[in-house]
DNA sequence: ATCGTAACTGATCGTTTGATCAGTTATGCC
DNA sequence: GGCATAACTGATCAAACGATCAGTTACGAT
């Protein structure tokens, strides 16, 4: 019984983030983000041809929700840049705490130099790493800032934000007494290492 | 032709570790780990009995290594708490800077809550985290340490200081131009961090 | 020297993987 | 109402997986 295409694919990424994200790209089976979703396997393989283009679609979802969490804070702004980049941060951390699988993917795949770390660099991370390190070079410039290479700022930034959530298996594990409002915690931690 | 023993084992925890540090548990094949370090798939199995416990054999023989590095700066220290974990602090850095492996494989078992993260948290994170949030603790005590949840502040640290080396290869790609000495620069971050 | 045992290999088992394809069902258009 | 087409399924392929096992090699103790 044919459903509207969208709706299957949506259900399908959906499945494959979860997939992806737990057991790593190797580690995730086709027949299994297919049951997950409620389809045959041939079906996701009908509508995304390969197992490698059904991770590219789904990573291509995944930063354009990204980008619309944080880029708002950021365009044609007339704030200082210390101000816009922590505006940033604020919408990060918040994207981060509601989705940690954005983070999860991108360290499963930024470790070890394939065709797909290729693909994410040129594709999704260029353009955004390019537009925050200069945000950063900027608040430096105004003595708003901390010295330092920007791109290690940038790095420190989103280890900060991001790994408090995607570990969070382990976490809970070993501070099972750890409240769950970790998100503001998280955010005056950045904001207080970002200061000169 | 027979080798000792010890020394075939060697081979194969050490590529054991380079592939399931790059390629994760279920992309790493035994027969890939076997044919790198020059013997059949059968004799890693002999020595190893699975590949879980090869698995296990590996994590064992990462984490008495990164003990080795840390422990001497923290045991039965007169200097206060916040110079004991600057000192340990250093160490970390020094590791990961020297083996980004050890935290590219805990972060890809930290995410999904299995058997071996089970394994991984009783065996050998348990007894560090309970020590070293002790002494984050008493350091806040002594007004030395900036406030928070120690075991935030904790995986803080384990992420200011691990992600920049174990993200190399995307990093690498994003910023060229950065220098490779990046460990004392990390240090300084941390250190700025933890001030209260 | 020889004998027991640890070290090691090659062949092979049953499963699971990504992928292909012929065939079936339902929807939207004229 | 028929009809082209998109949506979808089940069967099946070759390849790779973890694991087992019978058989071979070489060292070390007696």
């Amino acid at each position: 019984m044919p459903r509207s295409s969208q709706t299957t694919k949506a259900q399908i990424l959906a499945a494959a983030k979860e997939r992806f994200s737990t057991l790593g790209y190797d580690g995730a089976s086709t027949r299994d983000i297919a049951e997950a979703s409620g389809c045959a396997q041939s079906l996701l393989l009908y509508h995304f041809s390969s197992k490698e283009l059904l991770w590219q679609a789904m990573m291509d979802d995944l930063f354009s929700k990204a980008r619309s969490a944080v880029a708002p804070h950021l365009v044609a702004s007339t704030e200082p840049a210390m101000a816009q980049l922590m505006a940033g941060v604020r919408g990060f951390v918040a994207f981060c705490a509601a989705d940690a699988d954005l983070h999860r993917l991108m360290v499963q795949e930024g470790r070890a130099d394939t065709g797909r770390l290729k693909w994410l660099v040129e594709t999704h991370l260029r353009a955004t790493h390019d537009q925050i390190t200069a945000l950063i070079a900027q608040a430096q410039a105004d003595g708003a800032a901390r010295p330092g290479h920007p791109t290690l700022i940038y790095y420190a930034i989103i280890s900060l934000a991001a790994t408090i959530f995607s570990l969070s298996p382990e976490i809970d594990r070993l501070a099972p007494d750890m409240g769950l409002d970790r998100a503001a915690e998280v955010v005056a931690i950045i904001e207080n290492f970002l200061a000169d």
